[in-house]
DNA sequence: AGATCTACCTGGTTGC
DNA sequence: TGCAACCAGGTAGATC
């Protein structure tokens, strides 16, 4: 599930493969892959040429310098979607929806088995303007603790559910989440107005180290989740209570619980997070 | 407005 | 063995 550490994992291995190459052609395998102007997308693609690859929240941003400047093509992992550069002549497979054929002979590959993920083409300008870039919360590397915590100041929701609100701080899913509020010692059910000041202060400085020790590991890969060039990262194998409910506890050995916190099955120590 | 719930989608797993 | 039920989860949209 690409969260903020494996969209940055990609984002950096893609950076030097594509920034300065141009597409020379655009296959569209699954059109529904494709949100906004379909003919537009087929149209400006062939002949733009790439200027970087960056990341904002969970998106995957491709900037395009040419035709006209400004244009981004935005990434949508959500929970299957990968996005590659795969060995030379690799036929795409049955989930290929989306080949970018480039100036030096390679493709770029968006593949997605459940189909939630998706590729947009904005014009210059557009993507400020679309709703969800709009209503982004901050970036959690980059927010510093007064203001994290001012984020829950009076909000009465459940403090996981405020942390995956992307309307509220960016990046954070279901596995950061969990691993985030392990570490602080907060049940993922609190009411956020309820979590001490001292416990928000101790979740923004694991929220920091949590995704950066993540990104150093490029990443967190349970079945799907592959980097720039098709790898599987590591960081999965330092979970501490992402989806091991009924593991005892790394501190105190009490099996953890599972709970539905926002829909999403939480994981917890009934006696650590409290 | 804020909080909460459900639909969307399909591959993999579980259970009968 | 075969197949139905269930689960994964980010976001949009509806509801309270």
């Amino acid at each position: 599930m690409p969260e903020l550490p494996e969209v940055e994992t990609i984002a950096r291995g893609l950076a030097p493969e594509l920034a300065g190459r141009t597409v020379v052609a655009v296959e569209l395998r699954r059109p529904a892959s494709v949100q906004g102007d379909a003919a537009l997308f087929r149209a400006t693609l062939p002949g733009s040429r790439i200027a970087d690859v960056g990341r904002r929240a969970k998106l995957l941003l491709v900037r395009l310098d040419r035709p006209a400047g400004g244009r981004t093509l935005a990434f949508h992992l959500k929970m299957t979607g990968r996005c590659y550069l795969p060995e030379p002549d690799a036929a795409p497979g049955k989930h290929a929806h989306l080949v970018f054929a480039l100036d030096n002979g390679r493709s770029l590959f968006f593949e997605d088995a459940r189909t939630f993920g998706y590729c947009r083409l904005f014009g210059p300008g557009e993507l400020e303007g679309w709703d969800f870039y709009r209503t982004l919360g901050p970036e959690p590397l980059e927010i510093g603790a007064a203001a994290f915590a001012a984020l829950f100041a009076g909000r009465r929701g459940r403090i996981k559910a405020l942390l995956m609100d992307q309307t509220v701080l960016a990046g954070i899913g279901n596995i950061y989440a969990d691993e985030t509020l392990f570490r602080a010692g907060i049940r993922p059910d609190t009411p956020a107005d309820r979590v001490p000041a001292k416990k928000l202060k101790s979740l923004h400085g694991h929220v920091q180290a949590v995704l950066a020790e993540a990104i150093a590991a490029c990443g967190s890969s349970i079945s799907d989740y592959r980097d720039a060039h098709g790898n599987a990262g590591a960081f999965q194998n330092t979970f501490q209570a992402y989806g091991r409910a009924g593991a005892p506890c790394v501190r105190c050995a009490t099996p953890l619980v599972a709970i539905k916190v926002a829909g999403r099955t939480s994981t917890y120590c009934p006696h650590c997070q409290r």
